[in-house]
DNA sequence: GTGTCGTCCTTTTTT
DNA sequence: AGGACGACAC
């Protein structure tokens, strides 16, 4: 088991220290450390498989972990807390929804549901839309919940935060009308039992005497808070990560627990996994000379033993679509030379930049996959099946009421829903509780529903899941509804794999054929550990749809190329990487530079790029592109220049077109599109603005030296529009990045 | 209730 | 450019 390990591994694993921090690199086998080290502790006696406790961020690496123990020891890992974040809290809220505040049947809200549920709330409540957009409303609760905050917390230093809280304040009361939590809540709630409940704290301080937790780069501060409190009874703690793939900061993670982490626990205990067992050494060091740029650095440099390999190739085309047609044509040949293609991918930093790579691919008839797109338990088929489900479970979920009271139709319109809504409001009860009140026809038809509900949720006493599903999607109208749709045999499709992801889910989780809505054994031997929970198995499967949404892909099975975002890249790795769009401005995204620390970022973002690839590597950009609907110009990528040369092979030249330097001297135009091999030369129009542009009888270029009064000298970045209304990106060297107008804007060339 | 038109936005995203 | 969503008309 640890034989087989190299000595960083061995030692990572059989750590006899009381908190380790393990640094490990990407390919440096990470999983595998981390495994082994709980098969280890177990198999040593240190512990016993229900003594530990492993914390993950994805379903899949949960799953991965659980199954490589599986085949490391003959255990069995049923009623093991291994698991992410959110799924682990949501076992410890159901376990203790008493102490926690919150009734057994509450339901969990993805970001859709809550984003539906903030819209709902700010109409209802009168508050302007445009001051208070509801996504900056998520985006603030949400933020303050991961830093532990309630609305009594936050720190309200304006008018306008001051009403931000107020809503936070409305969207909690809500919530709690409804039974509903949101993910972030799962979190919050778990840490407040914790903290507030000692009985229930020392319970678990007692049980987890070693923590183990993956991607620790990606914690934000509530989650590093809740490992603190479940350590606090003098459990060991081991944390894996890696600073220079942190690439979450936007949505709350804190680089910065690894360094306190450090700190508080580890106490200079640091294993660094650098041994590289994935890519050839021109990309490894590539990918090193990059990341030495960062200032705020753990520090690690990887290395391998398998050899040089190829070198990166570089690639500069006059157009994203040019771009795009050259990687079609270098894929053809790798598939030529036998690769498989799912062994290939494309890499952007932004979804926009697919699609001419799609249309390219699509022409030339090379099948393909994008990741990132609607999972299955998104998709409104299933949505509307699963609101179905929930209302059996709990009819004030209102959320699920609205998405569903009138689909199919069924003669409840927005007025008689206004109605029901306002009475509600009055008596501060569910939607459902209204129901009785509403008068006339409309009361008449919600009625009609509540019983509908009322009914099915009846059925779920003596039918099992998927006998419940195919009833609910049969007697809600979903089947006829789809039947009738010419496009609705796709969804019915779906209707059909719910009913058989239930099936399975039934059996996986040995529920047998237990009738759906029956609580599963409410008052277990130990009800504490939450080993017998007493869900019901709706209930269960309820939670499972929402806590894991399903596959992120299209249709597996073929072999395809495979197409996805940098992020979405992570983790994974290929035979063959294309990193695109390599331009500044688009990555680093200029969005990125506004922010602090945001370049460090992107170029964290670069370095998980490159180290996806294991045996060919290539960088390629384009001079222009389009972008909202216009035509962008703009210079190559810093990281670029951060690689050395000689790990780079330019396989277009390096110095025309679009370079990183200032012009000096004359410019010949026209050299990057006449230059053979590219094999196509622009239309005369984009030919004559490809280089800059011209504004009355000004001439601007991307990378001249221009100067502001008001901000001083600069460079400009990129490019975009024409004529009167073009704009330019300008980084000034002390006033930072701006967009002009160049038709208003007084800039003189500086010479 | 359904269809059409206009407006808006556009970095990255798991749970 | 292109998609998503919301307002409005039939």
């Amino acid at each position: 088991m640890i034989a087989s390990l190299n000595p960083q591994q061995q030692a990572a694993v059989t750590s006899a220290s009381k908190h380790a921090l393990v640094l490990a690199g990407a390919g440096s086998g990470k999983t595998r450390v981390l495994t082994t080290r709980m098969a280890w502790l177990i198999q040593t006696g240190q512990a016993t498989p229900f003594g530990l406790l492993a914390v993950t961020f994805t379903n899949k690496s949960a799953k991965e972990m659980l199954t490589r123990l599986t085949s490391m020891l003959p255990i069995n890992v049923r009623g093991m807390w291994v698991g992410t974040f959110h799924g682990l809290c949501n076992r410890m809220l159901r376990a203790h929804h008493r102490d926690a505040g919150l009734p057994q049947t509450f339901q969990i809200m993805d970001s859709a549901d809550q984003l539906a549920s903030i819209k709902r709330l700010i109409k209802a409540a009168g508050i302007d839309d445009e001051k208070y957009p509801p996504r900056d409303v998520q985006r603030f609760v949400n933020g303050a919940k991961e830093e532990g905050e309630r609305p009594g917390d936050v720190d309200a230093w304006d008018a306008h935060r001051r009403r931000m809280v107020e809503i936070y304040q409305l969207y909690q009361d809500q919530c709690e009308r409804e039974s509903v939590v949101d993910f972030a809540e799962l979190l919050l709630r778990s840490y407040e039992l914790l903290q507030r409940n000692a009985p229930v704290r020392e319970h678990y301080q007692r049980r987890f005497q070693h923590i183990l937790v993956d991607e620790f780069q990606d914690t934000n501060r509530l989650q590093y808070r809740w490992l603190t409190l479940l350590a606090g009874g003098g459990a060991s703690m081991f944390a894996v990560g890696d600073d220079d793939q942190s690439i979450y900061a936007f949505r709350g993670a804190r680089v910065g627990n690894m360094a306190e982490f450090e700190r508080d626990f580890a106490q200079g205990n640091v294993v660094r996994l650098e041994q590289n067992y994935r890519s050839y050494g021109h990309i490894l060091d590539s990918a090193n000379a990059l990341i030495a740029h960062n200032a705020s650095r753990l520090g690690k440099n990887l290395w391998t033993e398998q050899g040089e390999g190829e070198m990166v190739r570089v690639v500069e085309q006059p157009s994203d679509m040019l771009e795009a047609q050259w990687i079609v044509d270098e894929i053809k040949s790798s598939i030529d030379e036998g690769r498989m293609r799912s062994e290939i991918a494309v890499l952007y930093r932004s979804n926009a930049q697919s699609r001419v790579i799609e249309h390219a691919l699509f022409s030339s008839g090379i099948p393909y996959k994008v990741y990132g797109g609607l999972r299955f338990f998104e998709r409104q088929e299933i949505k509307h099946a699963l609101a179905y489900l929930r209302l059996l479970d709990n009819p004030h979920d209102d959320t699920s009421w609205l998405r569903v009271v009138n689909f199919p139709t069924r003669g409840i319109g927005a007025r008689t829903l206004e109605q029901l809504g306002d009475i509600a409001r009055e008596q501060n009860v569910s939607l459902f509780r209204a129901v009785a009140h509403v008068p006339g026809k409309g009361g008449a038809n919600l009625a009609r529903f509540a019983q509908l509900i009322q009914h099915m949720a009846h059925e779920a006493q003596v039918l099992t899941l998927p006998e419940l599903i195919e009833h609910v999607v049969h007697h809600s109208g979903l089947l006829e509804h789809y039947k009738a749709d010419r496009e609705g045999a796709d969804r019915l499709e779906n209707l059909q794999e719910l009913v058989n992801a239930a099936t399975v889910f039934m059996h996986e989780e040995r529920y047998d054929d237990a009738p759906a809505g029956r609580a599963h054994d409410e008052s277990g031997p130990d009800s504490i550990t939450g080993e017998i929970v007493g869900m019901s198995p709706l209930a269960a499967f309820l939670s499972h749809a929402s806590l894991e949404a399903g596959d992120n892909q299209a249709q597996a099975g073929q072999d395809a190329i495979q197409l996805m975002t940098v992020h979405a890249a992570k983790g994974l790795e290929f035979d063959v990487v294309f990193i695109t769009g390599v331009e500044e401005g688009l990555f680093p995204h200029e969005n990125s530079l506004l922010e602090s620390a945001g370049i460090e970022e992107e170029r964290r973002l670069m370095y998980v790029a490159i180290t996806r690839a294991r045996e060919r590597l290539y960088l390629t950009l384009a001079q222009s592109r389009m972008l909202h609907g216009q035509t962008r110009y703009a210079m190559r990528s810093r990281f670029l220049d951060e690689i050395p040369e000689q790990h780079l092979k330019w396989l277009t030249s390096k110095e025309a077109g679009a370079r990183r330097e200032p012009w000096s001297g004359a410019f010949r135009r026209g050299d990057a599109y006449n230059r053979p091999g590219t094999g196509t030369v622009a239309p005369r129009a984009a030919r004559s603005t490809a280089l800059g542009v011209t504004v009355g009888d000004r001439h601007f270029r991307v990378g001249q030296r221009v100067r502001h009064a008001k901000f001083g000298e600069g460079t400009i970045l990129n490019l975009s529009g024409a004529g009167q209304d073009a704009q330019a990106r300008i980084q000034f060297a002390d006033a930072g990045q701006k967009t002009l107008a160049l038709g208003v804007a007084k800039l003189d060339a500086v010479a």
